[in-house]
DNA sequence: GTTATTTATAGCATATATGCTATAAATTGG
DNA sequence: CCAATTTATAGCATATATGCTATAAATAAC
């Protein structure tokens, strides 16, 4: 079974993926909170997008992770799945 | 003294504004927490667009909630005001 | 293994965020 | 007050996310 975290792990072993690890590092965790959103609701990516107004395709490819949603995108997905949006800027210690 | 939060305050009074809050809250409150995190980091708007690789009418416009942005911005902020981005869906008890 | 269901990709038009310059407005320091 | 600094707004060009249809690929059900 293959899942994505799995790959992500094989995947820090190689360099070039190194190199672009944390633009994408965002991509990965908030691809994947969306999977989970989705799944605590129980719903399908047809059903989930027909909450949102839109279609399945548009789903999958944030779920993909091949975009960077705007907030607006983002309240439309907590809604639908009935959460709540979190967002917040943490001050990171290892950079103070 | 006028704080962001007061006029929120004040403003929920309005029945015109109640009708579109849901919509306004996202905003209002990630362009607070913007704020904060560029005090945190003691940055001037200049400074902290300087550091995003942008202008600062761009982060004026980003901190007046004008605009609902990309998590590409949002990442953009982080890195630049030593913060770490979190994104979450959480499970709305008042929804389920 | 065949069918039905679900998910992923492609390609294009549209909407919206971003980047930018200039300037106004507000705030701060003296 | 005045000057200097900081923040807000306007307007336009560009980049990117979104909306959409169609279809392929993968999974699940039987």
């Amino acid at each position: 079974m293959t899942h994505i975290s799995d790959l992500h792990n094989q995947w820090l072993e190689n360099p070039e993926y190194r190199a672009t690890y944390d633009a994408l590092e965002e991509e990965f965790t908030l691809a994947t909170a969306l999977i989970e959103a989705r799944s605590r609701a129980g719903l399908t990516q047809g059903e989930l997008a027909e909450r949102m107004q839109t279609t399945q395709s548009v789903v999958a490819r944030l779920e993909g992770g091949h975009v960077m949603p705007t907030t607006r995108t983002l309240e439309k997905i907590a809604k639908a799945t009935g959460s709540r949006l979190k967002i917040s800027f943490e001050p990171d210690a290892a950079h103070t």
